[in-house]
DNA sequence: GTCCAATTGAAAATTATTCTCATTTGATAA
DNA sequence: TTATCAAATGAGAATAATTTTCAATTGGAC
């Protein structure tokens, strides 16, 4: 299951796999090409859509533990939506960041981390240990506010 | 429906209800007073049943559109936990952010916003306007520390 | 107190997610 | 290559989460 041409996103995920002793199959290696091929985050039906377009059958749970695993790898990343829902998108390593357009659900890379050289000194003297964050920006993009 | 005594968080929720012309009913503020007393963050489940505790029998749709409700008021947030669920937490004003314990689920305010004077020039050029962000720090309590 | 639109409760309907287990498949080593 | 086997998958059942519907109730204005 290895193709003549892949994607770097591709060889990338590739080789998070094969460092952890996972498996690259198909199915996995589908919902990478799928995410990152996407501008948009995808819902997890979306992804099992797409991954059905291009492997034929494809079991939704297969769908669910691909991302859940990858989310933990740091390949991919779950966005949260003010109407409740979330969206999937590719994210090559842990400490990217990212801003979602509220109409099309775009996503865009944010590199930098505004919280890096943040001092948590007035928080944890509460005793609270940080350990990680989430960030996410909502905004809209020039396609929408065109649109709009 | 008017308590000889009430919180401050209650009244302030009374207040935000009728400057939009909606009702201070019962188990409106029982969700609110759920919430504020609770140190923790609380999924849908939880806090419909302290609200049942209160008020006996109480439907969980209405939970449901209370804190959707809520949510848009800016009474109460959102959080989302790394494996996957949500929980709901007080929140007085728009802009607070919060920590949680990844262990016991606590919440802790955090009123300094790390944002608040970043320079998206970097993403705007993208030609993304940035018109919100959603920030929530995970850590440990002391609590939790001492306990592993 | 009366009135009415807003809100609620209950249950059904829908959607989202997880689980089980028999079958298939990638990766390793012969 | 090919054999081997643990890891991964698919299908569908099971469960959990959320929304909808609609008749009954209730907060707040007068």
């Amino acid at each position: 299951m290895k193709k003549d041409f892949e994607s770097t996103q591709e060889s990338y995920a590739r080789e998070v796999l094969r460092e952890k002793g996972l498996k690259s199959t198909a199915q996995r290696l589908a919902v990478v090409h799928v995410l990152h091929t996407s501008r948009k985050s995808l819902s997890v039906g979306e992804i099992h859509d797409r991954v059905k377009d291009m492997l034929g059958t494809t079991g939704l749970a297969t769908i669910y533990r691909t991302l859940e695993m990858f989310e933990g790898l740091g390949i991919v990343k779950r966005l949260h939506f003010p109407d409740g829902g979330h969206g999937y998108a590719f994210s090559q390593g842990e400490h990217v960041h990212h801003m979602v357009c509220v109409d099309c659900r775009g996503v865009f890379n944010f590199p930098e981390c505004p919280v890096e050289n943040f001092d948590y000194a007035s928080v944890e003297k509460q005793g609270f240990r940080v350990k990680d964050h989430f960030i996410q920006l909502f905004g809209q993009c020039v396609k929408c506010a065109e649109a709009a």
